[in-house]
DNA sequence: CCAGAACTAGACAATAAGAT
DNA sequence: ATCTTATTGTCTAGTTCTGG
């Protein structure tokens, strides 16, 4: 391999085979023969290769009729007929902004949704003037329903379960739910009882359940945290586990964060690094106690934040400005008495003075 | 425009906590 | 003690962003 060639590798792509040499016109690969297998083994191999590819044409060919039939069965129908579904996870900024008016426009232009929704019917009980429940496709009926249009629809009888999974794979599949909206369904499903533990509501979804663990933390967070990202839509699975930390550790001083990073309309990385003394990693360090660190740490007149130092296995340092001030705070037992001169000789490094 | 850095969701394993 | 469940940390692979 080159050193250019190894250079763009990226990760997790350990073959490279742009420098194989290569193959010289005599030895030209011949014309490939079909494979005949001769001895016992072989003919029992290709059989067994035969009836795998078999079986996976017939499945090809059973989800191509299925699709076939659902889209015969796709029907135009009254969107004012159809209701969310109860486990329903969409936020209300779902229904708004570029990306709902960019489908809405798509959508006015075809007259109508293309792409069919799933509904299923609901029982004469509860079907009063609403017939149906959606299964998915809950922004493609919004859209119609505000158009004026019928919506394509196919109409499956559905169980709870059935409901529910469905929902969650069309919308991962799409990946088109946050974490929040992800979270708030969890939840609800599993409040409901519709599973009875996480992990077998992570299997039946074919989720991972680390990242359903966190897709439900972000939902749980109080509103004031999800208000200072502007938008709950925003929180990362990833920030779930560090802003929940930051709660434990301190409620208060999270919630006053996450106030003032809302009053001050940071960006979703700045509200973070705001609440849970984490710089964001793009965009390098925000320096500490200048204006736009002030800015990300509540600012304008507020008492700064303390800035957390992460030391690993959970504990951390903070650094505090008290007027002309700076006070380093640390566990005390963290620093046994040969990490003295350590410390005071960072200290000399960084302040400057011998 | 391109290479590298940064970020993300998802997968997996380890660990902690609670139930039996 | 063992099993089940939830949580956490780490890694991978793909995507997006940034600076030259």
């Amino acid at each position: 391999m080159s050193k250019a060639g190894a250079g763009k590798a990226r990760k997790g792509i350990g073959l490279d085979f742009t420098d194989l040499p290569p193959l010289s016109g005599a030895a030209a690969p011949p014309v490939a023969e079909p494979y005949r297998p001769v001895t016992g083994l072989g003919l029992m191999s290709a059989a067994v290769a035969g009836a795998q590819e078999l079986e996976q044409r017939v499945q090809a060919l059973q989800a191509e009729a299925e699709q076939l039939r659902q889209e015969r069965g796709a029907q135009p129908l009254d969107p004012m007929l159809i209701r969310a579904s109860r486990w329903a996870n969409r936020h209300e900024l779902s229904f708004a902004g570029p990306d709902f008016e960019a489908l809405k426009a798509e959508i006015a232009d075809a007259r109508g949704n293309v792409q069919p929704i799933k509904v299923r019917p609901l029982p004469q009980a509860q079907a009063d003037r609403v017939r149906y429940e959606i299964v998915f496709g809950h922004r493609r009926h919004r859209a119609c329903l505000e158009l004026g249009l019928p919506v394509l629809a196919v109409v499956q009888e559905l169980g709870d379960r059935d409901l529910f999974t469905e929902m969650d794979r069309e919308n991962r599949a799409r990946k088109s739910l946050s974490a929040y909206e992800q979270g708030l369904m969890y939840r609800r499903a599993l409040e409901e009882g519709l599973f009875p533990s996480l992990r077998m509501l992570a299997a039946a979804v074919g989720a991972d359940a680390g990242n359903v663990s966190r897709a439900i933390r972000v939902a749980e967070l109080p509103t004031e945290v999800l208000a200072a990202f502007g938008s709950p839509l925003e929180v990362q699975f990833a920030w779930a586990s560090p802003l929940a930390a930051a709660l434990e550790r301190d409620r208060e001083a999270a919630l006053a964060a996450a106030r003032q990073a809302a009053q001050a309309r940071l960006g979703p990385a700045q509200a973070y690094a705001a609440i849970t003394g984490k710089a964001p990693r793009r965009g390098g360090v925000v320096p500490y106690n200048t204006p736009v660190a002030t800015a990300a740490r509540g600012g304008q007149g507020g008492a700064p934040v303390p800035r957390r130092i992460s030391l690993g296995r959970g504990a951390y340092a903070q650094v505090r400005v008290h007027g002309a001030r700076t006070v380093l705070e640390f566990d005390s037992g963290l620093l046994e008495a040969e990490g003295w001169p350590a410390l005071e000789k960072a200290l000399r490094a960084v302040l400057g003075r011998k």
